[in-house]
Order: C-alpha cells, then structure tokens, then sequence
DNA sequence: TTTGTATATCGGCATTTATCGATACATATA
DNA sequence: TATATGTATCGATAAATGCCGATATACAAA
C-alpha cells in the first residue's frame, strides 16, 4: 500500500469518478450485459467523456495504486474496486 | 472545502510531510525560538531538502487548499494545521 | 484465416508541476 | 535611513501529466 502514489491516483476527478462509480455499480451500469459481479466493463468509463486510451490510462493508474483489480474474461477486461486496499488506505490516511 | 484541491496538495511527499510534521509541533520543532502555539515558522520547514522558495510555494499550495492558516507575526509567518477543514476532508473521504 | 470488437500502448503535443536562483517585499534593528 | 532577516514572487528550465488519434494486441466469431 504505497499512500503517496494512492493519493496521486485519488488526484484527478476522472479517476475519483470511476472509484466512486465502481462503488454502486448496480446505480451507475446497469446497463451493461454482462453480469455485474464480474465487474465494470472497461469500455463502460468512456461515459466520463474523455477518448478510450485517456479513460484505459486511468484505469491503468488506478490499477498500479491497487485501488482496482481487474479481471479479463474474453475480449472484456472487468474492474473491481480493491476493498481491502482502500481500507487500508483510509486507515492510514485517517490521522492525517 | 474543495476536496479535489485538498487531494492535489497532498499528492507530494514534501506536503504531507509538513502537515505531518505539523499535527506534532513539540515533537519535530522544538527547537523553534518562537512559541510554538503561534504556529510553526515557515523557514522551519526547509528542513525538507528543498530551496527556501519550493518550501514557499509548497506552503502556499497547502494554504489554498485550506489545509493550513497562517499569521504574520512581525517577519515570520507561522503556519498552523486548519483541523476544521481537514476533519471536513476527512469526513467527505471517509466513505471514498 | 479473416474480420470484428475490446483494450492497451505508442507518438506527439499542450498544460501543469516542481525546482532553483535571483529579486522584490515586509519588517525589525542599528 | 541604511542594513539585515524572513518570506513571497519572478523567470527559466526540466519533468510529469493529461489528452488525443493511430496502431498494436488479445480474443471471439464467421
């Protein structure tokens, strides 16, 4: 649990958007085919209106900050968020 | 309390140091020739590593942000943590 | 094997950030 | 007033970040 790069991550509102929506996802994808307990569809972040390859970049950061996992299942890479790290992190960055 | 500001300051290692460092006064300086419940002397922080104007810009940084206050007290200003705003950050991030 | 779809990576560009030394500004003191 | 000290701002430069379109890669399906 690197918190500096964390908190870089958490530094972009594209990418609090993603966590944030990752956190309901029955609210924010429901749409999407694929069952959601796999996770969100890569492609399913565009709605942040950035290109595909930005929106693949955030996803790639958030994924080094381990604050995502992910998971290919096909053509599909699907992202969870990664409770147990962000726990740990809000632990951490608590007595701030 | 723009918590996309207050994430950006403290997306660098120096920043959170300094308000690190300032959550214990007693602790980290005592050597300071002022009281320090006036707030800690912004040279006291150069004790980072970096140039006396980086250290200035970083305070500024924090200050936008909210996350400090200062006071001028004849050529010093002192810096002090500004608790309500980081409580109110710590709460909004509370449930990231 | 060819085509189509989803995602990642690459190259390029613009913007922002970090850093420093030099200088300006504020205040205290001689 | 002149000088010294602490802090902020300026100008320059390098590095990092964000963004896009184009291309590459992974996989599925025809």
């Amino acid at each position: 649990m690197d918190k500096d790069e964390i908190l870089k991550a958490l530094a972009h509102p594209a990418r609090m958007d993603i966590l944030t929506w990752l956190k309901e996802p029955e609210a924010h994808f429901s749409g999407q085919e694929h069952p959601l307990d796999m996770g969100v569809c890569a492609g399913q972040f565009e709605r942040c209106g950035l290109s595909q390859s930005t929106v693949s970049s955030h996803l790639a950061v958030l994924q080094r900050a381990g604050l995502v996992t992910t998971r290919r299942v096909g053509q599909w890479v699907f992202y969870k968020r990664n409770e147990e790290t962000i726990a740990e992190f809000l632990k951490a960055i608590g007595n701030l």
